[in-house]
RNA sequence: GCCGGAGUGGCGGAAUGGCAGACGCAACGGUCUUAAACACCGUAGGGCUAUGCCCGUGCGGGUUCGAGUCCCGCCUCCGGCACCA
């Protein structure tokens, strides 16, 4: 009588077993082997670590098992496989909750980790626990805030006043990158624009570099780098030196209604009434070509100059009311394209410096700050929005890029504006240039004259990562009366963060009110002195946690320059698409300046990225407000780790969002449960006993092929079909749904040969060993899945360790059999089909299709125009 | 608006240009059982004048001996960005 299977039994024993005996602690070579480089077959396999907010929920489970069965995969291949973990642990999830109950952030976080651990060791995952990084703990942070005061000694960290995301329920800024569609990414209250004071990374410096590396990505979703790439938006063009006008020189010369007519006015010229007049002011395009059609000027309304240029106009008070309404408009009203374009008059006037034309200066919010320089030329033959707004403000429209008559009107105006190539005209000297040969030429010969040159423009903005909240890493400056702004030195740190008993953020940090935090003495010169409140983002701890756990225990250094090159770059790296910018552009800059101050040899994190689909229940996204969360800890209860590990891998595409669906993990475990079944059979009735004479667990040599009948062939080629099948699958493809179906494909058909439950056919010698090769197969492919029941199934084989067992190999001499079938079609349509020898010739193949009565009945009186034959598929034979 | 991705049975899904629907769920029939559960065996895209034939991978064209797969034009859904000059 075979054992029952008990997975709650099995898998607690082996939990037991690895935790005792460290089974998955891996040491760091020695330091000089280590600086030998990666060779000896050095694997980093990671998944994002877990924010610890409660419980882990079927998504880290999707997670930590791709990333477990990868990793064991290729420890069964030989690899020294490091594969950690640690907690994302400082964040505002934890201190909203403080803000609720009055307890301490820490103790709420390390209760969640607690839960989070144990529910990973639950679900047996082989990690190195001795390497667990929790970024809220001091040990981590004084190495957050060490590599901070890298930065900052490198220019890289600086504080700078600049218009920010506040969110007014989080009561702090944000960074560019956590503002989604004009929201909190967290919240999703409506972001104000605030004017503050706040610390950034110098992010922009490395955007060209961003970009590059790219190609130093071995296996990275297209997508995340199209959405990196269009986040860091390049575009290049040229920035041009317009001049302001002098007060009342418009009505000196013509009026640039016509651009080759344009004479020189007197834009540049001092005037001691005016003593704006000749200012420069640059605007960056990416059509210079149009230069000769730009008609009007448009500044934004918190351009610096607007203030001081108004002043004194007729239209002052217009400007004003104009640049309060748009200053007061929300983030939404205001990028909202659709919206009909509003602006304002200056009463000022710019010359135009490719035929000083004087064009008219105009204030309008479409113009956006944060982009350029703030001000543009308006092209609105060319330019949509400046056509709306010159339609809306009556200017005129001139066409200087030959537009195709759909665009025109019958008197030749511009009915709307034409974007695409085309040839220069009412451009003097340019005109019958083409586009791009144009934006060349009129940028040269602006050059020349000092008055333009090419340039470079990005979307990306540096990375605000200051916080006025408590759950985070206390930024490691201190601001002395005398001396400034000074920096903790590296002896000092960690700040730790203190404790305090009001959490609430009132639009400051609530360090702020801790007096015996604030207050402290100028290391410079000893004098009184006061710390910065604000605590770092969490992007910023979770942007080198990675590197930390190449030497995550080591208390003198953040980590240890030889370990992370041996183990780094990341080998796979594992997570959700979510963090497609965030975090993943984040890490990247760190890599690349850590690289720039010695300390790390590479210059991209993880090498090869996989993006993990989400898990829907009854139609959508499981979140707890919709009440449609599948709690992960029932399913182990009820089915065992091993089943939940399984059917979360199988559902469907790792990478595609899937449904869960109730009964899906029953038909799992009924499988789990047959190979447990026919495993136990085979093992209890001493088939897969080691043979007398044959190395130590090992199933002996196999019979000589012509021993074998068909159907213990058929069986040993399904064995190694198998193999090759599941060995690409899970290490090139990442399809673990397929992976799992031609798993039970192969326990199928062990079922099958092995006949009923008393007895079966394994009559012959040679019958019981492909039987035991084919079942020692299915354990070992299954390990990866179901390591727990692998374990002990390995283990009643009388075997040592599965977790150093290698993984089966193919031999090729059973990857098909010697007769196969092959679907015969006349004209593409199946018609017959034809069993024969594997390796015969085309000639004979189609002769003998044609043979065939399901054949001849088509063919029979049709002209053959054409044969096809596919070795071992199919033939296809062409009549007319 | 721009840039990605996806549309295949009742459901999740499978298929280097080569037999569409592997594998699993649900369903149905049977064996076992006093009975049920479990387990096991079997049936299963649709249609028809059924030993056979026709139709079928969102829609319409095309390339090819052969298209779910490649090309062109649409439709729908999902994701990202969005007055980016």
């Amino acid at each position: 009588m075979a054992r029952s299977y008990n997975p709650e039994e099995i898998e607690t024993k082996w939990q037991a077993v690895w935790a005792r005996e460290k089974t998955f602690y891996v040491a760091n070579p020695t330091l000089q082997d280590m600086q030998k480089g990666k060779a000896g077959g050095a694997t980093y396999i990671l998944e994002m670590f877990p924010y610890p907010s409660g419980s882990a929920h079927m998504g880290h489970v999707k997670n930590y098992t791709m990333g477990d069965v990868i990793a064991r995969f290729r420890r069964h291949q030989g690899r020294l496989v490091l594969h950690p973990m640690g907690y994302d642990a400082f964040g505002l999830n934890s201190e909203n909750v403080a803000i609720q109950t009055g307890e301490h952030p820490a103790v709420f976080t390390e209760r969640a980790i607690a839960t989070i651990n144990r529910q990973l060791r639950r679900l047996g995952v082989a990690i190195d626990w001795d390497r667990e990084v929790v970024t809220c703990r001091p040990e981590y942070y004084k190495w957050t805030q060490w590599l901070f005061l890298q930065f900052y000694k490198k220019g890289l960290a600086f504080r700078k006043e600049a218009p920010v995301n506040w969110c007014p329920s989080c009561q702090t800024v944000l960074a560019n990158e956590q503002v989604i569609q004009g929201t909190c990414e967290r919240c999703s209250t409506e972001v104000d624009a605030k004017k503050l004071e706040q610390w950034f990374f110098r992010i922009t410096d490395y955007a060209e570099r961003l970009l590059e590396d790219f190609n130093k990505l071995e296996n990275w979703p297209e997508r995340v780098i199209t959405m990196q790439r269009n986040w860091i938006g390049r575009s290049t063009g040229s920035d041009v030196i317009f001049r302001l006008a002098a007060k009342g020189a418009e009505h000196g010369s013509s009026a640039p209604a016509t651009a080759d007519s344009a004479v020189s006015a007197a834009g540049g010229v001092a005037d001691p009434l005016d003593p704006l007049a000749g200012t420069e002011i640059t605007v960056f395009t990416t059509r210079p070509d149009t230069l000769f059609g730009a008609t009007f000027f448009v500044m934004a309304p918190e351009h610096p100059l607007v203030e001081e240029m108004v002043c004194g106009t007729e239209t002052e008070e217009d400007c004003r009311r104009y640049i309060r309404q748009a200053m007061g408009a929300s983030y939404i009203e205001r990028s909202n394209a659709e919206k009909e374009k509003t602006g304002v008059f200056t009463g000022r006037y710019v010359e135009n410096p490719i035929n000083g034309a004087l064009i008219p200066i105009y204030i309008a919010d479409y113009v956006m700050m944060d982009y350029g320089t703030g001000a543009i030329m308006a092209v609105p033959a060319h330019d949509e929005r400046d056509f709306d707004f010159a339609l809306k403000f009556n200017l005129p429209v001139i066409e200087v890029i030959s537009s195709p008559e759909e665009f025109k009107n019958p008197d030749g105006s511009m009915k709307e504006a034409y974007v695409g190539d085309g040839l220069l005209v009412n451009s003097s000297h340019f005109n019958g240039l083409p586009k791009t040969e144009a934006i060349r030429q009129v940028t040269e010969w602006l050059k020349e004259q000092g008055k333009a040159d090419f340039a470079v423009n990005y979307k990306l903005r540096d990375w605000l990562l200051s916080r006025q909240r408590y759950w985070g890493a206390p930024i490691p400056i201190i601001y002395c009366e005398k001396c400034g702004q000074v920096a903790v030195p590296e002896k000092d740190l960690p700040i730790l963060l203190p404790d305090i008993t009001d959490y609430q953020p009132k639009g400051k940090s609530p360090l702020a009110a801790a007096e015996h935090f604030m207050n402290t003495t100028c290391p410079t010169c000893g004098g009184p002195a006061t710390r910065d409140p604000d605590t770092m983002d969490t992007f910023v701890d979770s942007s080198w946690y990675f590197l930390r756990y190449a030497s995550a225990r080591r208390d003198d250094v953040a980590f240890e320059k030889a370990a992370v090159d041996y183990w780094l770059p990341v080998d796979q790296y594992i997570g959700g698409v979510e963090h497609a910018i965030l975090h993943l552009m984040y890490s990247r800059f760190f890599c690349k300046v850590l690289y720039d101050l010695g300390l790390v040899g590479f210059e991209e994190p993880f090498k090869n990225l996989f993006t993990q689909g989400m898990i829907h229940y009854k139609g959508a996204k499981m979140s707890k407000s919709k009440g449609n969360v599948v709690n992960p800890d029932e399913h182990v209860a009820k089915y065992g780790a091993d089943s939940l590990r399984s059917y979360i891998l199988f559902i469907g595409p790792a990478e595609s969002d899937v449904e869960w669906q109730d009964k899906g993990i029953e038909g799992v475990y009924r499988f789990i449960n047959r190979v447990w079944r026919v495993s136990c059979e085979a093992i209890e009735a001493g088939w897969l006993a080691t043979p007398a004479g044959a190395t130590q667990g090992t199933l002996g040599p196999l019979p000589e092929e012509a021993e074998l009948t068909a159907a213990e062939k058929a069986l040993l080629v399904k064995t190694h079909q198998t193999i090759e099948k599941v060995t690409a699958d899970i290490g090139e493809r990442f399809h673990f749904n397929t992976a799992l179906a031609a798993i039970m494909e192969l326990n199928n058909e062990i079922v099958a040969a092995r006949g009923g439950d008393d007895g079966g056919p394994a009559a012959t010698s040679s019958g019981r060993r492909v039987l035991a090769e084919a079942v020692e197969t299915l354990i070992r492919l299954l390990e990866p899945f179901t390591p727990h029941m692998c374990a002990e199934l390995w283990e009643m084989m009388g075997r040592k360790s599965i977790w150093d067992a290698p993984w089966p190999e193919v031999d090729s001499r059973f990857l098909s059999l010697e007769t196969v079938e092959m679907a015969v079609q006349v004209n593409g349509k199946v018609r017959d089909r034809l069993m024969i020898s594997k390796d015969a010739a085309a000639a004979d193949v189609i002769a003998a299709a044609k043979a065939l009565p399901g054949v001849v009945k088509y063919v029979e009186g049709k002209t053959v125009v054409k044969e096809i034959v596919v070795p071992g598929k199919l033939v296809n034979v062409v009549v007319k």
